[in-house]
Order: structure tokens, then sequence, then C-alpha cells
DNA sequence: ACAAAAGTGTTACACGTACACCCATGG
DNA sequence: CCATGGGTGTACGTGTAACACTTTTGT
């Protein structure tokens, strides 16, 4: 025996919501897709399972493909599934939501594929049942970040905690109060901080922290508490 | 155009991680495979995608198979995909978990397949993968059930508050204060009081109660604490 | 000097935890 | 009447939220 015989055999893809923060609000980055059905229209980027490798290997070289970049957080979201979701043939995808530093990805490359970031309010309609995934990976942000400490990933590698709250801030569409929010960050001890001040964005300047990067994996899991009634938060 | 050409076609199957609780224990309940390769060695339930099938009514028609039951708690855990993870033919396999009340399932059907239930403790090695996937999934069981009262779905209509917390000492191999455990419990809203106590495991006797079904389900995304330093619980 | 943002100090209070104690009942 | 498990009362401490106030510096 060398196949199981009476089954259907179906194509595999991969689809990325790619989450970006410009330093004031959350970003969605699509691309303009090149190949029919649908060419020319929005769509997330994707790509079709290959043999013999995973799909958090398809993932990450897809990503790579748009980005440049490697090492990326990427996070498995869900497998959809309705047997009419592409209309050419039977494709089963599987949603990986990836969070990046929106200043490090290669511009060109974004360029090859007519990518482009949108604000989340001002996203246009995507292909399929991307637009789906899309609100479920908003969901899953939320979800996540309000209890680990996932945003980081969002930013670049030196950054003040006035820009942290802002980033929560966006994800939440609230506003928090500053003082209480530095001190829960700082009371993590996940922060380490810098010498340097950001003067941009105030007169006194705002301290540089960066990722104390051991004690962030090792308290990955670990419950935070940076959001005060999450409840309200998550649908 | 009718075809994605020079894709690989693939097989896609979904498989159940099912959980029970005994009145003391929590269970896993697994099968002996009917097919070749590994026929006859222990398996989790599962089943191939059909046309027109969506993968959520796959996992409900498999676990109906096995267990007659329908409406049954059916979470989607994650996608498995190594390439070589069934030595056939590549099978990408969706792993779902349910949660059933193990005293409404038709022993008939799980006859059938030779079905049977282990405690986690005493589980056979299982094919394939599915070690993997049973681990991932008791992790996501004490992770959900530290947030969220997934927990009732495993027990019968009416239960009383210590059975409860029996079942979450099971899951976190723990004790817990009965005291607080009771009031924490109750401090939610989301159980009803009945008439009724239960005699056989006490002197005193418990109350029975029910769960408020309209506030289970508006609850259920809001975060509970039942559990005092879930941290220590989660890896 | 003043405005504007960063950051500290202080207080009130809710909640979780610990534990002494009371209750109900079968043997 | 006592052992057993169910359940209530209460006191203590930690952590969170609210907010007055100080610091820094560019204009």
């Amino acid at each position: 025996m060398t196949r199981y015989s009476k089954q259907t055999r179906l194509l595999l893809a991969i689809d990325c919501i790619i989450f970006g923060f410009d330093g004031s609000n959350i970003k969605l980055l699509i691309i303009k897709r090149g190949m029919e059905p649908e060419k020319g229209r929005w769509s997330l980027m994707g790509g079709f399972l290959q043999p013999k490798e995973s799909l958090k290997e398809c993932a990450n070289r897809v990503l790579n493909q748009l980005t440049g970049l490697e090492g990326v957080y990427l996070e498995q979201l869900r497998t959809f599934s309705e047997y009419d979701r592409d209309p050419v043939e039977r494709t089963v995808s599987v949603a990986y939501f990836a969070l990046i530093d929106i200043n490090k990805y290669e511009k060109q490359l974004s360029h090859d594929y007519s990518a482009e970031w949108f604000l989340l309010s001002e996203k246009p309609k995507l292909i399929f049942d991307h637009d789906e995934m899309v609100k479920l990976a908003q969901k899953q942000l939320r979800y996540k970040a309000s209890l680990h400490p996932i945003l980081f990933e969002l930013l670049p590698e030196k950054f003040t905690i006035p820009q942290l709250q802002g980033l929560y801030e966006g994800v939440y569409d609230t506003s928090f109060d500053n003082r209480n929010f530095s001190r829960k960050v700082l009371s993590t001890g996940l922060l380490v901080k810098q010498k340097e001040k950001d003067k941009l964005s105030s007169k006194k300047g705002a301290f540089y922290y960066k990722l104390d990067k051991k004690k962030y994996k090792a308290n990955f899991q670990a419950f935070l508490n940076f959001i005060p009634n999450p409840d309200k938060f998550i649908t």
C-alpha cells in the first residue's frame, strides 16, 4: 500500500496577516495580488505549501519574500477551509499572524509586490476570506497582548515608555494613565534603562529602554496586566 | 484557467483530542486504528476532510461517529504539517480538542472502534505525531481553563462545587482551599443553586448547582480567576 | 517665565488569601 | 456524640487605580 485510496487531495496555502506600528498607529501590510483570479486586487501575502516544507517554514519563506526579514514573530492563527473560499480550486489556507518592526523591512521587496501599509480603519476590501482573517488576527492581537508582552515585537530595539504606551493605546483604542502605566511596565523588570533620551517628542525628553531579552523569553508565558479591565476590550 | 498549475495537492485530515472527567480524573479517549499502516495501534480518532466539507464540519462528523454526541465543545488547536508525519503519503492534520461529558457518549460506538479512556499518566504511545498533539492539547486545556470557564463542559448538568473543585484540582494537579474556591466560583453568578443535595460523597451533603447557560455564554470570554497564581501552572 | 510632557509620591480601596470556626448528618 | 466533609465569617496584606505634585527643558 502506497497511498490512501478514495480520498480527495487538495491545495494547502498559508496567508500572513502582517502588523506593524508606525509610531502612532497599528498598520497592516497587504499586496496587490499577482495571479489570476482577482489579479491586481488587494490581498494578504500568501503562498502554497511546497513538498517537504512544513507550514511554519512556508510562512517564514513567504514572509521573507515580502519583507526580507528573518526570525520574525509568527503565530499560527487558524486554518480556513470553506470549500468554496477560492473559486479556482479547493484550497485550504492556514493563517499566520506576524508582528514586525516597520522600520526594518526592505522597502524594495514591498515595492515588487506593490505592497502597502494601511491603517486598519482604511483597509480596502480584500479577496476571498482575507477580511475575516484580518478580523480574527486583530482579535487575537488584542487577546494575546492583554496577557503577554508580544507588542514589543512591533517596536525598534530602543524605545521610550511613552512610545510603548502609545502602542498599547493604539491597539486597544483607549488611553491609560501614563503614571501608572510606566510603573507597571517597569515593575516587570523586563526593561533596561539606557543613558540617552528621546528629545523629539517632548521638551523634557523620555529615557530610552531596551528589552532584557533573557527575561523577555523566560517570562513570555507569564500573565501580565498592563491593561486595566482587559475584559472590556476582548470580544 | 481552472486550476493552479505546478502546485502539489495533498491529503487533509483532522484528529480529535477528546477529554473527559470521570469524577476524579481527566481522561483521554483514544481508539485502535482500523487501517494500515499501524493498524491496531493506539491512535487519536480522526478522519479525512471530504469534498465540500469544512474542517469544523469534519471534526464534528468524526466526533459524532465515535461518541454519538452533537454540539460538543470543540476547538481548533493547531495544524500539524511535517512532511513525513504520515509515512504513507503526505497528510496535513488539523488537531481539534474536544471536551465531553463522559457519561453521555454512546458506549456502543466506542466499542466499535475499540476505543478506551485512559488516564493521561497511563496513556500508551500513540502513532505518528499524536503524542505531540495530546501534549499540546493538555497545555491548551490548562491555559484556557485558567482564564475561561471551559471545564464546565466536562461536567454533567447538575454538579456540586466540591466536584467542580476536584475537576480543577485534577487539571492542575494541585489542591485549592475549598472555602475560597466555592466563594470565588459563586461570586461569578454563573451557578444556579438546586434544592437537592448530593449525599453520596459526604454526610452533610453538598448542594447541586446548574450552569446559568445565558450568563455562561455571555461571559465566556471574560477573564476568570479560579486558580491562584496561574503562572505557576502554565508552561 | 511658561507650557508641555515625563515621571514621583501618596492614598484609598478592592480583591485574594489564610485560617478560625460553625453546620449538617450518618454511623 | 463524634468524625467528616460542606460551608461562613473575618482579618490581613498585596496590588491597582486615582490623582496632586515635582522635574526638565525648548521657546
